[in-house]
RNA sequence: GUGGAUAUAGCUCAGUUGGUUAGAGCGCCAGGUUGUGGCCCUGGAGGUCAAGAGUUCGACUCUCUUUAUCCACACCA
């Protein structure tokens, strides 16, 4: 027997709805924003995540699926969506005409040790806007990012936001940093004594209370943006405001990915967060196209569904309409028939196929949640009416057979309204 | 990569100090007088006890190895 690997989930049909529940709230929101999807391949030369990630994230030193084709490229998994949004861009000349928003479905892939919301395959809900350095860029896009939200239903998150500056004021914020931390070398873990040589700002959101506590007396990179980042990262959240989005500032928020600059923000429940993002002003020029700034998010689909139904949001189940059962073997051509024509109407409907007799069948009507089911016996062989049964409350009505495709659809019409 | 817990039926779990045909509930299938689901009753199918090796007269039970799952860290959605 072989088994999934490791990392991996099936989708399968009891829960497969609420996947499309999720990616049918993000199309729609997608769609109320005029973003574009976009679909990229799956793998991709190597080099690219190398160059646009950064060399200190575990993402590339050790979670990535590399491996050498036939020809000898060396591929990898895509593990982030951001890097092959970005070379389409690049390679398809799409900063002719800016704006441009983008969005994507698609999987992920990191050879991490699975836990609670992390998996070696995940999806992603993502978001790429290119070509706007202005406030409101960021703006549209966190506002996309909580209808989205919203539309799902979720009424408990965080969203938490912070500016880290443009290379320049990290720059010296890097410096201030790591001279905090070299002061305090003796009271900081092992794993902060490592970031302040590789990346001091990953340091910030470290989990031990003892470095925690230390670090509310660290350099606060507040202080050290530049005006220019400072007036932007004003603009966003006043702009936010306005648009009646809630946040909080946190000043220690930091993004696992290099390539951020300015904003970056979350969305949590709990202590996970279900969507991560923010401004990426120097990704597309390191990539070998114009400099063109854009802002983006992810958002893990698995942690969403589990966010959501701890928080209570139930996601329905679609119910199939009518079911026709067979009551003797002579019914079973009109069964089919009556089938044929109710899908012509667009309505959803079945019959048995596995020789069921009428009980079983009713059973199983019953069991995949038939809104309605028709029985054709003998009267109705030799009659000109169909009687049929409402499964919620048990009612019966008679119909016409030539009246029985329009009564159903009409039927499936009221209940939606 | 590190650490902890776990692995028995489709699912959730029992299984005594190692002892003969491994159990329950739910689910599944079939019936309960031949045209009606849900509740109830009866019956049935379904397990290499994660895999492999070892100790033993005898292993679901003890030991080791491997694999997987859950959880935490590193890291991240």
């Amino acid at each position: 027997m072989i088994n999934a690997p490791k990392g991996t989930n099936d989708m399968l049909p009891a829960d497969s709805y609420k996947w499309r529940a999720v990616e049918d709230a993000a199309h729609a929101v997608a769609k109320l924003y005029n973003a574009k999807q976009i679909r990229t391949p799956v793998f991709e030369s190597a080099d690219l995540y190398l160059r646009s990630i950064g060399d200190s994230t575990d993402i590339v030193n050790k979670e990535m699926y590399i491996f050498e084709d036939k020809g000898g490229r060396r591929m990898a998994l895509r593990p982030e969506g951001t890097a092959g949004a970005m070379r389409a861009f690049i390679e398809h000349n799409l900063g002719e005409s800016l704006p441009l928003k983008t969005y994507y479905i698609e999987s992920l892939y990191r050879y991490e040790q699975p836990q609670a919301g992390r998996y070696r395959e995940h999806f992603q809900f993502g978001a790429e806007f290119f070509g706007s350095s202005r406030p409101e860029f960021d703006v549209e896009l966190i506002c996309m990012a909580r209808d989205f939200l919203n539309k799902l239903g979720f009424k408990d998150l965080t969203l938490k936001i912070n500016s880290i500056g443009c290379p320049e004021c990290r720059k010296q914020y890097n410096a201030a940093l790591r001279e905090f931390l070299k002061q305090h070398h003796n009271e900081i873990c092992g794993d902060c004594k490592r970031r302040s040589e590789v990346n001091p700002l990953r340091a910030l959101d470290c989990k031990i209370p003892s470095c925690k506590e230390l670090y509310k007396s660290a350099p606060k990179i507040s202080d050290y943006l530049c005006d220019e980042c400072r007036t932007h990262n004003e603009s966003v959240l006043s702009g936010l405001d306005a648009n009646n989005v809630k946040y909080v500032f946190d000043g220690n928020l930091v993004r696992g990915l290099d390539y951020y600059t300015r904003t970056v923000f979350e969305f949590e429940y709990g202590s996970l967060a279900v969507m991560g993002g923010g401004r990426y002003d120097g990704m597309c020029e390191q990539l070998g196209g114009k400099p063109t700034p854009c802002v983006g998010f992810g958002s893990g689909i698995e942690r969403l569904i589990a966010a959501a139904e701890k928080s209570g949001i139930e996601f329905e189940m679609p119910r199939p309409t009518v079911f026709v059962a067979a009551q003797c073997d002579a019914a079973r051509t009109e069964c089919r028939v009556l089938v044929g024509e109710l899908r012509k109407k667009s309505v959803s409907a079945e019959c048995d196929l596995m020789g069921k007799s009428l009980k079983a069948q009713f059973k199983y009507a019953d069991k995949q949640k038939f809104k309605y089911v028709i029985t054709i016996g003998e009267s109705e062989l030799t009659g000109d009416t169909y009687i049929v049964k409402n499964m919620d409350d048990g009612s019966t009505e008679t119909v016409l057979k030539n009246d029985i495709s329009d009564k159903i659809s009409g039927l499936v019409l009221r209940s939606i309204l």
